[in-house]
RNA sequence: GGGCGCUUAGCUCAGUUGGCUAGAGCAUCUGCUUUACACGCAGAGGGUCAAAGGUUCGAGUCCUUUAGCGCCCACCA
């Protein structure tokens, strides 16, 4: 730090140089070899095309917290980071991209391998963006370990994966109800389908019962589908085109005498027959289900029961593929269907009906149950995860957690993991004429077709923990420690990981799981591209500083809760930098000023040196278990409060250099996983190592330190006498007389009597027992004096202030003494809580004699 | 239909195992170019801790019920 330091803090002067500086001399780099004590966390990898947000700031600048502190704690940390190549988001993006620059209309124009090309090409064009980014964020990731989900090494691991799972019995194929998105054509998992309340109809619509030709004798029940037509109803009536049966209850005794009958389905005009199933649910509607085999799960598992055929009539693209109708969307053919039954007599009304309907997570179209060959995957290793968790062998944070995890992997269900796109990991499975082959390596001899699906992503992201390491890296990091993570992704990669690590390397993959809150805007919405309410971090960086975005997200950043972001917390983060800052520059100051250090400590170094103390303690507890907004809280008010609005001011009366320099090096070092790039320039620049901060030791709290009750009286006199310039109107410039009655510490207030004077800015100061004011003195009792300005003015005001006061104290007093003649809780509080509450009673009450006799002074 | 979370100052939120007069930031008001900092300093106002009941000497904190909001899970057409 050059002599002429800045005023304000400047970050853009000191990030990029420390980080580069970081880099070349390799500190995020770790060593197998070390004989520190391992400390690992895996990133969880962003989408290789994505840009940073303010949930990948918030998710990694706890990472780096984690790691840099575990650095300074002596181990030897690997913080291991990559990208994920996110099949479906990525090839969106890519295909939007090709559309709008007019080289293509659908993907099927280029080819796969084309495609495939482009996509690669994307790839090393915008691919090293957010990695970019994180580096500005001051991530401390090793990243000569960095990796991508479809590098070489990776998909040979997701690949043998497969095999292995295939050969195991846990992978099988085979056609299926699957979730179908129509927009990006392929299948997705259960876990990829959003639920979403949304207005519609229910249509009720008449199927006229065919005559017998024999007649029957007609049972006397009531209700209708007695006569000659049924009633149902549906949220769906474009499918009526594909009903194979209407469904009743066995048991309900309205429809016993239809069982078996035939149907008339409208506008299709083909028979239909009546069928009993236990899973209609007579209560609901008319009790008449309409079955369509091909469109909707539940009917396809009737369907299966009864042995009904499975009609399709939507195509994959979600559009019609039936007799009359071919070519028309679905939901354009839902109109026509209404104003076809309409015409046709055969609709009997229309309810309005709040339902819930599923939505592809990508495409945000509403998914499609479509009958499709499929791969799925039975999960290997649950009942051992599900314990994992339940036992607290893996421990979540916030706890609640375990519950959601719990819950999920005891109603687990097969993961559909073939996906009908191109970007990702190929099947490995090959086809000739009835022949399969799984295997690594495309089989010998001709006529082999490989499966052209490609696997969910999130089968090669469940094995991050460890496909990412080689064997020396494994050996020394593995199983890793922390992971941090949003609540969004517990099932679709969390819980994965678990079972994923068990079945592979017959260990946790991680110990502890930290699950952050999801940030929102100041309205309390989602961030969202869309939506436009989520600012560039970028932008922020440039604006307040990393360290500032940093710390003014974690202030914030309770454990699990979500987080409404508004631009003002990074402000508080950079004021708070730059209070630090010009902590330093004061520090400089003195360094240059003539006062030589005092051998022996004074009452404020020993109470700046005890609420330090107090505050490694607050922030190494806080730190230890993930209270990350908590350790920042004490920080904060530590260095503004403890140390700048006291310890300071008093340094400039009664300057201790070195006892300046313990405390702000300390400060550096608890701040410096919160701060990296300020602490380090500080760091540095003020001297106190060659090297950098990072592995500097983290404080130590010490034992045994007591604090004297001296100082804190000796700061409420400040306060007193501050609050009776202020309240007065006295011009700050105004020398004035103050006089000071104690009742304890004399000797120690007329020591103080220099520090006083200056912070008070005044003429001159007495400390006299035995004082009586004249006149209208203005006065505020505190607990160990009653502090005087002398010459001062206006008795209404005095009168205001002490009639105040007194009603203060007397509430306080009313309060204690009922306490106190609380003869259950002096006999059964404990003693502690009792003697305090007599030691208050005493100075109340002493108090409350004081302002009296002010007060009847006037 | 189940499960979880939230409700504390105008706003956004802290508040460890129940115990000093319920705190902070922002906003508001007053006064300050006090030689580290106006990204600052000093002072002030502002809360029946969602409602009701219970446990306890003592409840913002524990229990029960209710209301509002949010999230997750679930194939009632």
């Amino acid at each position: 730090m050059s002599a002429e330091i800045s005023k304000a803090y400047e970050p853009k002067l000191v990030e990029d140089k420390w980080y580069a500086e970081w880099l070349s001399q390799g500190h995020f780099t770790a060593n197998p070899a070390s004989s520190k004590p391992p400390y690992s966390i895996v990133i969880p990898p962003p989408n290789v095309t994505g840009v940073l947000t303010m949930g990948h700031v918030l998710n990694n600048t706890l990472q780096d917290i984690l790691a840099r502190r575990k650095r300074m704690q002596g181990y030897e940390v690997l913080w291991l980071p990559g990208t994920d190549h996110a099949g479906i988001a990525t090839q969106t993006v890519v295909e939007k991209t090709l559309k709008k620059q007019g080289v293509l209309k659908h993907r099927d124009d280029l080819g796969r391998d084309k495609f495939l090309e482009k996509v690669w090409e994307w790839k090393e064009k915008h691919g090293g963006i957010i990695i970019q980014q994180l580096k500005k964020l001051g991530c401390s990731c090793d990243w000569t370990r960095e990796r991508f989900t479809m590098d070489e090494d990776y998909s040979q691991a997701v690949l043998r994966t497969f095999v292995d799972l295939y050969q195991k019995g846990y992978i099988y194929r085979g056609k299926r109800m699957v979730n179908w998105d129509p927009a990006g054509r392929t299948a997705l998992s259960d876990e990829e389908v959003i639920m979403t309340e949304t207005q519609g109809h229910l249509w009720h619509i008449k199927y006229a019962v065919t005559p017998l030709t024999l007649t029957l004798s007609r049972p006397t029940g009531e209700g209708q589908g007695e006569g000659d037509f049924v009633i149902v109803a549906t949220t769906r009536p474009e499918t009526m085109l594909g009903d194979e049966a209407v469904a009743v209850h066995p048991e309900d005794p309205r429809y016993q005498h239809l069982i078996g009958r035939k149907l008339m389905l409208p506008l299709q005009n083909r028979e239909i027959l009546v069928i009993a199933d236990a899973a209609v649910d007579p209560k609901f509607g008319t009790g008449c289900v309409k079955v369509t085999p091909a469109h909707d799960v539940a009917d396809y598992e009737m369907a299966l029961r009864h042995k009904l055929p499975f009609t399709v009539v939507i195509g994959p693209d979600g559009i019609m593929t039936v007799a009359g109708y071919e070519g028309l969307d679905r939901f354009k053919c839902r109109e026509l269907v209404v104003e076809q039954l309409q015409a046709a007599g055969a609709l009997v009304k229309v309810e309005d009906y709040t339902h819930n309907v599923g939505y592809s997570e990508r495409t945000n179209v509403p998914i499609e149950p479509y009958l499709s060959e499929q791969w799925f995957l039975r999960y290997p290793q649950v009942p051992r995860s599900t314990a994992a968790v339940d036992s607290g062998t893996i421990k979540f944070y916030p706890e609640r957690w375990q519950k959601t995890y719990t819950h999920w992997m005891r109603n687990i269900r097969d993961w559909c993991i073939s996906r009908q796109l191109w970007w990702g990991h190929r099947i490995p499975v090959w086809y000739r004429g009835e022949e399969i082959y799984c295997g690594l390596e495309t089989p010998t001899g001709d006529g082999w077709r490989q499966d052209s699906d490609v696997l969910d992503t999130w089968f090669s992201s469940w094995l991050w923990p460890f496909a990412t390491m080689d064997a020396a890296t494994l050996k020394k990091f593995y199983p890793t420690n922390d992971l941090v993570t949003g609540p969004d992704i517990i099932f679709f990669w969390v819980a994965r990981m678990i079972m994923a690590g068990y079945e592979y390397t017959d260990s946790q993959p991680f110990a502890n799981v930290y699950f952050t809150g999801i940030i929102r805007d100041a309205q309390g919405r989602k961030m969202s591209k869309s939506l436009g309410n989520s600012p560039d971090p970028l932008d922020l960086i440039a604006k307040y500083g990393a360290d500032g975005l940093r710390f003014g997200l974690m202030l914030i950043a309770p454990q699990g809760q979500d987080i409404l972001f508004d631009e003002k917390r990074s402000e508080v983060g950079r004021n708070f930098m730059n209070k630090l800052w010009n902590a330093a520059r004061f520090i400089q100051m003195q360094r240059g000023s003539a006062g030589a250090s005092p051998s022996h400590r004074n009452a404020h170094d020993h109470r700046v040196l005890f609420e330090l103390n107090g505050a490694i303690i607050k922030t190494t507890a806080a730190l230890d278990e993930y209270r990350f907004n908590e350790a920042a809280k004490v920080l904060y008010d530590f260095v503004w409060g403890d140390f700048c609005d006291w310890y300071i001011e008093a340094s400039k009366v009664t300057p201790n250099l070195a006892v300046l320099d313990e405390v702000f090096q300390t400060i550096l070092r608890l701040l410096h996983p919160y701060a990296p790039f300020i602490t380090e320039e500080l760091w540095r620049g003020m001297g106190y190592g060659a090297d950098t901060i990072q592995f500097a030791l983290w404080p130590k709290a010490q034992t045994g330190l007591s604090s004297s009750p001296e100082t804190p009286a000796l700061y409420a006199i400040v306060t007193a006498g501050r609050q009776l310039r202020n309240e007065n109107g006295v011009d700050p410039k105004k020398k004035v007389q103050f006089v000071i009655k104690p009742t304890q510490h004399d000797d120690f207030l007329r020591q103080e009597l220099p520090f006083l004077t200056q912070i008070l800015s005044a003429e001159s100061i007495a400390i006299d027992r035995n004082y009586t004011p004249t006149g209208v003195t203005p006065s505020v009792v505190t607990g160990a004096a009653t502090v005087f300005m002398v010459g001062a003015v206006d008795p209404a005001t005095e009168k205001l202030r002490l009639t105040k006061q007194l009603a203060d104290t007397d509430k306080q007093l009313a309060a204690t003494e009922a306490k106190l003649a609380n003869e259950s809780f002096v006999s059964r509080a404990a003693p502690v809580a009792v003697e305090r509450e007599r030691e208050k009673l005493k100075t109340l009450r002493e108090q409350r004699e004081k302002v009296l006799a002010l007060l009847q002074s006037l």
